[in-house]
RNA sequence: GCUCGAGUGGUGGAAUUGGUAGACACGCUGGACUUAAAAUCCAGUGAGCAGUAAUGUUCGUGCGGGUUCAAGUCCCGCCUUGAGUACCA
């Protein structure tokens, strides 16, 4: 019997849908599992094979813990929300969710081939209105609640209202915004609930505000700070500007430090955490307070005006204890207080530069770091110390965004103060540079020379004390920013602060295919919609376009308008904004934005615990079962989008009470990408003699090894060519031609990689006669290995390789379904884990699937010969046990630690040896089958089943090793000379290291390699090395 | 610039607490079966040198040092490369 890998998989497949053996049960005895995959957004490409390498990983831990007697959750979903479908939609006036759907079905099929143990009955689809129920409903919690800094958690936006009412805003410790008002219990209880609901909104954790966000005029949206890469969109590569808008907001800032903290204890690889601790940017420092020197004493032509609200400048720093050195000040262009503290007779140089930097991008201030450039105000500030006046500067290196939009300058502490100081050294209003720092000299003395200033700043933290600095001479810089802040506090010039990069999250999105806010708006301020009538289902519109008149795409729908009174959404006719309340019907405009792509995946591994609950996201009861995800595996592309804001509303929602722990994934596996190997042919361009510039393109194609030999060898290419003319391929080629050709050089082309067999040949009769591709090459000549003209296979024209990432534009997209046809999932399966480690990037080869297809036709043949089954059940021989306990203590260590390419390793030494040994033995195949069934499931169901077995091998327990059956007696001892192995020696493993001595030293090869010397030192660790030294 | 990874045959990659470098595959070479091809099976395969051969011997895990009886593995200094991030005060 021979082993047919598409009927066995398909009577599988088949076979587990219908009993849904991998269901899920919501309460069990068993310990619970939980292994998620990043769900995919369904493109319309459709799946690569690098697609399904995180699945394959997942599903082999989910089917292997299945074995090991957990009840395991294996979910798959579909990110459906997304701008490719709408994008598509505004081609083709498709809609999006029609678009959608189609491509769900496709990989779907796609998935199913593979033979993956997902519970498909808790499939989630982000656009699903069942679905977005929750997201929406999540929101509405958000905008209920603050974060009350005193207990370090979210609470509910009541527990803010009563303290108002009972004390006003002045005890409270709250995540907010900058500008609040202060108040007191009797003037909260005075305001209209108008201006009580303004100031809410500033505590709010989502809340609607006029930010300055990332505007991307191409796709008529706006963007996350992670949707931008490189000051372009992610998506498309459009430009990004700044533009202020009214936009929702999410204040994830609320839970900077304790997203920094829970990276401590959860088990992810250590670039993820870096890259969120970067994200995050936590900097430990001061905020500093400087007095703007009365224009009077220094410079009578300042004017008094405006000082008076503003009468010092703030600064974050992290280096407090350099504060005697700070020789100036630096605002950034756009800091509020340049206009008004700017003299007269540096107001026109001021106003230039502030409108030629306003003039450039943020990406061309960032691509262009090295000029330095800046203007001096005519200002001076107060040292909180020292009294001196300070010049205030204004610099684009300094950004308004970032702490408080100014810095104070000490260049012999900081490289770009140094920098900045150095360059405009001796112009008006820039002093000499003060130097507070002595090196400590290697012996541990002082070096009281200045030197150290002259060349470069002194930016390290250790190594030096502070001299010239008053209260901070002699001290370190632990000492110094410990005094500094305390006297800092004492005079009321400043305190301790600390400092995140972390913004918070811009949550509007003016797109159509997104979900719809649970808001609309009475006077302008916004109103949640009741839970119970969610979902607020996206209205239908004409076009997925933005409105003439700018609105986002909800602009166009005619029937979105909430009525207050009956709790529906109506149409906008009825909307009449302008009435005054006592006469307004109740009907106000919804809200035209949507929310963003990360909405609906920040949530969604805790709906797969209760897919189908109506009433709540996941019942309490299941949360609490499944807690959260024992391992997430997926791309690392995700690392400060996704993976934050999830992390960022688990932590939410449990404040709240409704998640169970504080982090959502404890182990996170990030895949490499699979990439693709490019298919090159090379077409001739000819260069002539008369005009070495005009290159003339051809129709020949020639092989990857005459290419290479034309560049490198000038004879070679001369010959080449004669040989053209001679043989007459092309009239371009005739002897007259041929004089005027002063050389060649190559197009380098892709060919789609479909035409290439595994040995790199090139299908040329395939390729002329494709529809699609054929066109290009119709009339083209194929030159081959043996410079021949490739008519009827008597050459051969071998492709050249390259490896690129997988993508359409490069035709090297190796399509699972084609491989799970000619090879089967099984083999795609170990072929996918086998190609090296999961974590690592790899390029796919096709050719290689040889070898794991050849192993399963071996095992295959352990079990069945040509008249069928062969089995035996006679006594395994000792050999045979330890094949296989080798083998299951490797595989079960292998999983355990995410390795899986050495396993599929050991299937295959493991089976090399079962052959040679020609075991046919039920008691060594049954637990075989089994051992391989979490990599290569059918073909493991199909022997299990042929063993006379009912029920699915995936209930049957996974083989336990035992140490008896793998026990050596003796030892292979390598013997080496000085560290060089000459020779092996076996002995039995019981012997002391002085009887091994006696034994190799009798031994005449060793003797021969002596040659009469006595070793010096005599290594033996025994069961490892003898080394002989001397 | 900073942070985190990675450099091993023609290729993908193995190698436990330092202990026989190159497992397992691909590819290549030769052979068996076949009219032939495919499939399958068997043998060989890091490089150099010596030898008809068995075999012997030198070199060899990015580069240069070091620790050690012993280093792909540990330490110091570099180089290359991938990813992330970037005037963050």
């Amino acid at each position: 019997m021979k082993y047919f890998h598409n009927e066995i998989e398909a009577k599988w497949q088949k076979y587990w849908a219908e009993h849904k053996t991998f269901a899920a049960k919501n309460n069990s005895d068993k310990p619970k599992y939980y292994v998620l995959d990043m769900f995919p957004y369904p493109s319309g490409a459709g799946l690569h094979v690098g697609h399904p390498l995180g699945y394959i990983a997942s599903d082999i831990v989910a089917r292997y813990k299945r074995h090991q007697g957990f009840n395991v959750l294996h979910p798959q979903g579909y990110d459906s929300f997304g701008l490719p479908a709408e994008q598509y939609a505004i081609q083709t006036g498709q809609h999006p969710e029609k678009t959608t759907r189609e491509n769900i079905t496709r990989y779907r099929e796609q998935l199913d081939k593979i033979g993956f143990s997902f519970d498909w009955d808790r499939e989630v689809r982000t656009s699903n209105p069942d679905y977005y129920k929750h997201t929406q409903w999540i929101f509405i919690q958000l905008f209920n609640s603050w974060y009350n800094k005193n207990t370090d958690k979210a609470e509910n936006i009541t527990t803010l209202v009563s303290i108002f009412e009972k004390e006003g805003n002045n005890t409270v410790n709250a995540v907010c915004d900058d500008d609040i008002q202060n108040f007191s219990a009797s003037e909260w209880n005075s305001f209209s609930s108008e201006q009580q609901q303004r100031i809410l909104l500033q505590y709010r954790l989502t809340y609607l505000a006029e930010t300055e966000v990332n505007w991307c005029p191409a796709l008529g949206t706006v963007l996350a700070n992670d949707e931008i890469v490189n000051g372009v969109s992610e998506r498309g590569g459009h430009p990004v500007i700044r533009k202020k808008m009214t936009q929702w907001s999410m204040r994830i800032s609320a839970y900077a430090e304790r997203l920094l903290q829970g990276l401590e204890t959860i088990d992810w690889s250590e670039s993820i955490k870096e890259s969120q601790r970067n994200w995050i940017g936590k900097s430990v420092g001061a905020l500093v307070k400087f007095k703007v020197k009365s224009q009077k004493s220094k410079d009578s032509k300042l004017s008094d005006i405006g000082l008076s609200t503003f009468d010092y400048i703030e600064v974050f720093t992290t280096r407090p204890d350099t504060i005697f050195g700070v020789t100036f000040m630096t605002l950034a262009p756009e800091h509020e207080l340049v206009s008004q503290i700017t003299t007269l007779e540096q107001k026109a140089a001021v106003e230039a530069y502030v409108e030629a930097t306003a003039k450039r991008s943020e990406r061309e201030r960032m691509a262009d770091v090295k000029t330095i450039s800046g203007v001096f105000t005519g200002a001076y500030a107060e040292h909180p110390f020292t009294k001196e006046a300070i010049p205030v500067w204004i610099g684009d290196y300094v950004l308004a965004g970032y702490g408080t939009g100014a810095v104070m300058a000490v260049p012999c502490g900081d490289e770009r103060d140094y920098a900045f100081a150095n360059f405009f050294k001796g112009t008006h209003g820039m002093p000499e540079i003060k130097n507070i720092i002595s090196p400590l000299t290697p012996e541990g003395g002082i070096d009281t020379s200045d030197n150290c200033i002259k060349e470069e700043a002194f930016s390290k933290k250790d190594g030096f004390v502070f001299k010239n600095s008053d209260f901070l001479n002699g001290l370190d810089y632990k000492a110094a920013t410990k005094k500094v802040i305390e006297e800092l506090e004492k005079i009321g010039a400043g305190k301790a602060k600390v400092n995140y990069r972390l913004r918070d999250a811009v949550f509007s999105r003016q797109r159509y295919w997104g979900e719809p806010f649970p808001v609309y708006y009475v006077n302008g301020l916004p109103q949640m919609i009741d839970a119970k009538y969610l979902p607020i289902v996206l209205p239908e519109v004409e076009k997925y376009l933005p409105t003439e008149d700018g609105q986002p795409p909800l602009g166009n729908a005619t029937t979105w308008a909430w009525d207050s009174i009956n709790n529906k959404v109506v149409s906008n006719k009825l909307c009449h904004a302008e009435l005054d309340s006592a006469s307004h019907n109740g009907v106000f405009p919804l809200e035209l934005n949507t929310m963003p792509g990360w909405a609906g995946s920040s949530w969604y591994w805790m709906r797969y615990m209760d897919a189908h609950n109506e009433n709540e996201f996941a019942s309490a009861d299941a949360l609490k079962y499944w807690e959260n995800v024992d391992l997430y595996i997926g791309g690392s592309e995700h690392a400060t989008g996704h993976l934050l804001y999830s992390r960022f509303w688990n932590k939410f929602l449990k404040d709240r009470g409704f998640a169970p722990t504080e982090e959502p994934f404890k182990k996170l596996i990030n895949q490499g990408m699979i990439l693709g190997m490019s298919a090159f042919v090379y077409r001739v361009v000819i260069a002539t003699i008369e005009n070495k510039d005009f290159l003339k393109s051809s129709k020949i194609y020639v092989s990857k090894s005459i290419r290479d030999k034309i560049v490198h060898d000038k004879t070679y290419e001369k010959n080449f060519l004669v040989g053209l003319a001679t043989d007459n391929i092309t009239k371009e080629f005739d002897e007259n031609t041929l004089n005027k050709i002063a050389g060649v050089i190559f197009n380098d082309l892709h060919v789609n990689v479909k035409f290439v067999n595994l040995s790199d040949e090139l299908n040329i009769y395939e390729l002329k006669s494709d529809n699609e591709f054929g066109k290009e090459f119709k009339d083209a000549v194929f030159i081959g290995e043996n410079k021949q003209i490739i008519i009827n296979g008597n050459d051969v024209y071998k492709v050249g390789r390259e490896v690129e990432k997988m993508s359409k534009s490069k035709y090297n997209v190796v399509n699972p379904d084609d491989i799970c046809e000619e090879y089967g999932a099984d083999t795609l399966r170990l072929y996918e884990m086998f190609l090296g480690p999961l974590e690592q990037a790899k390029p796919w080869n096709t050719a290689g699937i040889t070898g794991v297809y050849g192993f399963l036709k071996k095992l295959w043949r352990l079990y069945f010969d040509d008249n069928g089954l062969h089995v035996t059940n006679d006594e395994p021989t000792a050999e045979m046990y330890k094949s296989l306990h080798k083998t299951i203590k490797k595989v079960t260590e292998d999983i355990e630690n995410f390795s899986f390419n050495t396993s599929v390793s050991q299937f295959m030494i493991c089976v090399n040896e079962l052959a040679q040994q020609k075991c046919h033995h039920r008691a060594i195949l049954e637990p075989l089958a089994v051992l391989i069934s979490p990599y290569a499931p059918h073909i493991a169901e199909e022997l299990w089943s042929a063993l006379g077995h009912e029920s699915s091998v995936s209930t049957i327990s996974f083989p336990k090793f035992e140490e008896k059956y793998v026990v050596e007696s003796e030892k292979e001892y390598p013997v080496s000379f000085n560290g060089k192995m000459r020779f092996t020696i076996k002995l039995p493993l019981d012997l002391t290291p002085a009887q091994i001595e006696e034994i190799v030293m009798a031994d005449e090869r060793t003797q021969q390699q002596l040659q009469g010397r006595t070793p010096n030192k005599v290594i033996i660790v025994p069961g490892k090395i003898i080394n002989l030294v001397g």
